[in-house]
DNA sequence: AACTTGACGAGGG
DNA sequence: CCCCTCGCCAAGT
């Protein structure tokens, strides 16, 4: 099967990046350690290309370095941090923040495995 | 089918 | 802290 191709497959990704509060972010590599198995950090990056249009808060996902990647898409790094910024994450001159910071992490949720998955979507 | 290019990341120098 | 290499995996050419 083809990951990027499946519905459930990108789910998986937009039902955790909904959750990020206001104001924090998570790193792609984050995401694909919590949902494990068929997931990297680059398909997660992928995966994120459509999330615009699926309607979730695509601007709090970084790298792990604290910085917006956007720059060599269509979406300009600078729209990404502002929107950030907006939210009351702080970056630094060189568009960094602080991780340690802002990061988040769905609590009790350090790794999903099918049944713990089920369960994320409901409150 | 080969080859390049990413919204990535860890590790070494 | 910056730069490079390598592993990763899907897409575009």
């Amino acid at each position: 099967m083809n990951p990027a191709n499946d519905k459930a497959y990108r789910e998986r990704v937009y039902e955790i990046v909904r959750r990020i509060p206001r104001g924090r972010v998570m790193t792609y590599g984050q995401i694909a350690g919590i949902l494990g198995e068929g997931y990297t950090p680059r398909t997660v990056g992928y995966v994120m290309h459509a999330a615009e249009t699926e309607g979730v808060p695509w601007q709090r996902v970084i790298n792990s370095q604290g910085k917006c990647s956007t720059g060599r898409m269509t979406i300009p790094v600078n729209l990404q941090q502002s929107m950030l910024e907006q939210e009351g994450v702080e970056f630094d001159a060189r568009g960094k923040c602080d991780l340690s910071k802002y990061e988040w992490w769905p609590e009790g949720f350090e790794r999903l495995n099918d049944e713990q998955f089920s369960l994320f979507g409901q409150e």
